[in-house]
DNA sequence: GATGAATGAGTCTTCATTCAT
DNA sequence: AATGAATGAAGACTCATTCAT
């Protein structure tokens, strides 16, 4: 009686309890009853709130994007500062160095494979990437003589970049370590914006 | 003693099932009934050959680099052919354009999920991948002028790339087609030789 | 909050059902799946309460222990009776003459072999055996001019009498009848009565 | 061609390896396989000598009986020598304090359990029983004054007490050791022997 | 006589899902 | 809203047995 939004708070708990499933164990892994332990209810409560495990998995993902753009609406909201800089900080956030990425981007391989099987799973992911895309595209567009096109295919290749980058990085690659990859990042970005 | 190399035989019939599976279902679906279907044998023989499912999945990822690999040796092995040329027929090589190289790809991103949780397979995934990156800095190395540094760094660049760009690409991206990626592949390719 | 111990209850009747399978099929032919129908429960019940099979082995065999010693403890009880009237009335509820003791018998005999390999089973086997041991010699001991030692030999010849026999009289010896059986054991207990 | 009798050779050579299994694994972890490993030979192989495995176990216990009978033959060959003396000795051949004596004992409790559900295997065992005490029998016999019955009866309990307290020591009771079974069994030989 | 690859039935075990309380 | 006991389908794995060579 009156407590307000059980329903959103224990939701929220069951899907950052998923997430972190999915970082450990994976999909494959991932049991009902573990989500549950982790968020402290018990094994009923999950379907009360998911229907069934693929739902939950879903809504998971989907809670994974928009926190991850969320952690970079600050960069993105100061339109004022310097191009290359943004462009520069923005690579340092998606570097999986602390605990926090380094869980999100276990969920984003998680999730790839989970869409080569799952056209929802897909389109959710793409509308994810689409929109950030075009954030970075944005952040190009800023630069006098870079046309929208120009700014677009820069956009991709720093996206694409980072999400390559940081596959080879979380297998572990002895070459592949964090400040090799800021590095490379970062003199991608120069190179596109030298290019104009 | 007459009997030749059914062993050998078998083992690929099934790993080359496993793979059309694990690229079909994924890991997660791979059911060792299906593997055996596939192979046209009786269940019981998978696990004559392979002890689990877990070192059967291991074995064909194994395989799958393998292929990779040696679908790309002719390339590799022209040492005379223009560099310029060399990496454009490579990237053309690496788009998910037909059935195998897409099967294979797909079979890739189940391996970075499967990876980040098994230290044996990414193990096997870094040497792969240090091969392959070694190879493409050796073409990137014939150009005079480029050092061995800078040859790494962009073959580190175009693999990378290409990994990112396919993840998009099989997402079923609308924007992101093969022939859009082959373009940003060759612009970039265009853009690390003229950077030197 | 309402439910009372389902748990201990359902427990106990997966037991049962497990020593009547033990005692028909033997422990090489327990089907977790035939316990589960013996128990009129579902089979993934039996796993929701023991672990494995083997668990599920162990926790019947120490339910045949304690029921064997409950079905005697009157007879202890009674410390006033007569030490011969006791020792022959033991005796008598040893004889494999009825289903129940019959099928605890055919239990120990089960126990036995699966001893022979599991330490854990063979300690309480021992505990078992230690404590009915004793509370034979405490009888014997009841008898002027039996010390102890003297009492505990005897307690150990009648108990082991009593496993030999038994396993005559089950293999369905043609000389060993339950009758036979009890002259032998009566017999005995008096020559060691007579012995002092 | 020629070599004459490799089939009784091979069985023998079967039979040993199948004993020593069951000794170790029991009959419940008999595996046709080990069973051929251990004598050295294919798995195909053993299915040509014996059909079932369930034959090969059969022949197996004959096989034990027939060995613990040979094993004592010489005590009973001489019946000039001393009724104590040759009961002691006897007592003595059957302590489980050798390898040899250890095997064979786990190889009858285990038929024991085996013979519970199989008629045959219950036969056998009960011939092996009745040839045993037969022999027994005839040695209190050789004694003036005890008759027939009384000596078989002695016999039944020797051999059960003997069978009894094996079982304890074999289940490693810290009470019941080679040394104290020992005494147990002389000390009820004596008494035996008393009662006339 | 001997081999070992191949089969396939049999079972344990896991886990998403349901539902009485 | 919440619990957790109960279900039952699904699938990995084992192993006796067969049979082509």
């Amino acid at each position: 009686m009156a407590r307000p939004n059980v329903e959103a708070l224990r939701k929220k708990q069951i899907l950052r309890s998923a997430l972190q499933q999915i970082s450990e164990r994976g999909v494959v892994g991932l049991r009902v009853s573990d989500v549950a332990k982790g968020a402290g209810v018990s094994g009923g409560i999950v379907h009360y709130y998911f229907d069934t495990k693929v739902d939950l998995i879903r809504a998971a993902f989907e809670e994974n994007a928009a926190q991850s753009l969320e952690r970079r609406a600050a960069i993105f909201a100061d339109e004022d500062a310097d191009v290359r800089s943004t462009l520069h900080a923005l690579v340092d956030t998606y570097l999986p160095a602390d605990d926090t990425t380094t869980e999100s981007w276990r969920v984003w391989i998680e999730w790839w494979a989970a869409a080569l099987r799952d056209d929802d799973l897909a389109e959710v992911h793409n509308r994810a990437y689409e929109d950030w895309a075009a954030r970075v595209q944005s952040v190009f567009g800023r630069v006098d003589g870079i046309d929208a096109d120009t700014a677009r295919s820069h956009a991709t290749v720093l996206v694409a970049l980072l999400d390559g980058l940081t596959i080879q990085a979380l297998m572990g690659s002895p070459t592949m370590t964090v400040d090799h990859m800021r590095a490379t990042c970062r003199r991608t970005v120069d190179l596109l914006l030298a290019a104009g």
